[in-house]
DNA sequence: TATCCTATAGTTAGTAC
DNA sequence: AGTACTAACTATAGGAT
């Protein structure tokens, strides 16, 4: 018998292309952002808020005291109502709950919509050659939709799939909505 | 002589009352925040933003691609009428056979590469984002996309707080959108 | 406020549930 | 998607500049 575990390995800091590992690192390292934003809050007193996107496009929110209130100091705004409240009581603490995650899933599926809308928008663009997308990466580094790109291999392109009809239905759901609305 | 050191000592979480201390906390660990966070991004392709109060009420942001980018993704752009094209393509993926595949997976392609194109456009031309970046560079041998929001100068602050108080309006619309449906 | 140094507290890769 | 485990990697407290 070996040793139960080769124990933490060293890795590069760039792209993992293995789609389920990428994901478990994601999991793993997003909980511990959350825990050291949690920290740094709790510690200096000071008052933090972000927002990430996972590769598979789901949000996570951490804000102390709320990611609402953080970012009005931004701009108090005079006419501001006390209409946070709700948004801070899902997004409060150090962490999210598991009470709250079912809340924070249905923000995520709203915010489907918006990539739907913003892939159609893009698709109206022009087709480019692989000169301007090399040009971006080599900008500014890597973005999310390369990620997806790169890790669509053989073995995910049925998860892919599931993935595409996810962002059908969500189109189709924009589009009634705007139809009921004009 | 003891030690030279005596190491890292475990330290409770709650607030540190030394000010002198607690800067040092604040300067040491928003570092490793910033790091992580790139870290995050890299590895996964996530996105990620956010904003830091410090106990001096300095703010510090992060965000990649961009704070920017990442915040518009919450703010769907104006409706478009004319995506029917793609919207049916994308529905077709439902009965998707291997056969399909290809076609599909084209379809995928040439729309992440017009996003990837569209995304560098919209990059050159955000004056906000270009401020940000430039300031980075002033700053020192910093990752591109990390900045103080101070160093922006009180003429981009505005625009960058515009921003963050879109974030905010967007997440709220969605949060009501979601008890109406409820 | 940020960095340098050291020793150690804390995080996490790999793996399995 | 989260949780548990081990071992090893990494962040950071304390102190000094």
């Amino acid at each position: 018998m070996g040793r139960p575990s080769k124990g933490r390995q060293r890795i590069e800091i760039r792209h993992i292309k293995d789609a389920d590992r990428r994901e478990v690192t994601f999991s793993k390292r997003k909980s511990g952002l959350l825990k050291k934003g949690s920290e740094l809050s709790l510690l200096c007193g000071a008052h933090v808020a972000f927002v990430v996107f996972s590769p598979g496009c789901r949000a996570f929110a951490l804000g102390t005291p709320s990611v609402d209130h953080v970012l009005r100091r931004f701009d108090p705004l005079p006419g501001d109502e006390d209409d946070g409240d709700l948004l801070a009581l899902l997004q409060d603490g150090d962490c999210m709950s598991a009470a709250d995650r079912g809340a924070v899933e249905a923000i995520v599926r709203r915010t489907e919509e918006t990539k739907a809308r913003a892939a159609a928008e893009k698709a109206r663009m022009d087709a480019v050659g692989e000169k301007v997308r090399q040009a971006v990466v080599k900008a500014g580094g890597k973005f999310w939709w390369e990620a997806d790109v790169e890790a669509l291999g053989e073995a995910e392109l049925p998860e892919f799939a599931r993935e595409l009809r996810r962002l059908r239905d969500n189109v189709q759901r924009h589009v009634d909505q705007l139809l009921a609305s004009a």
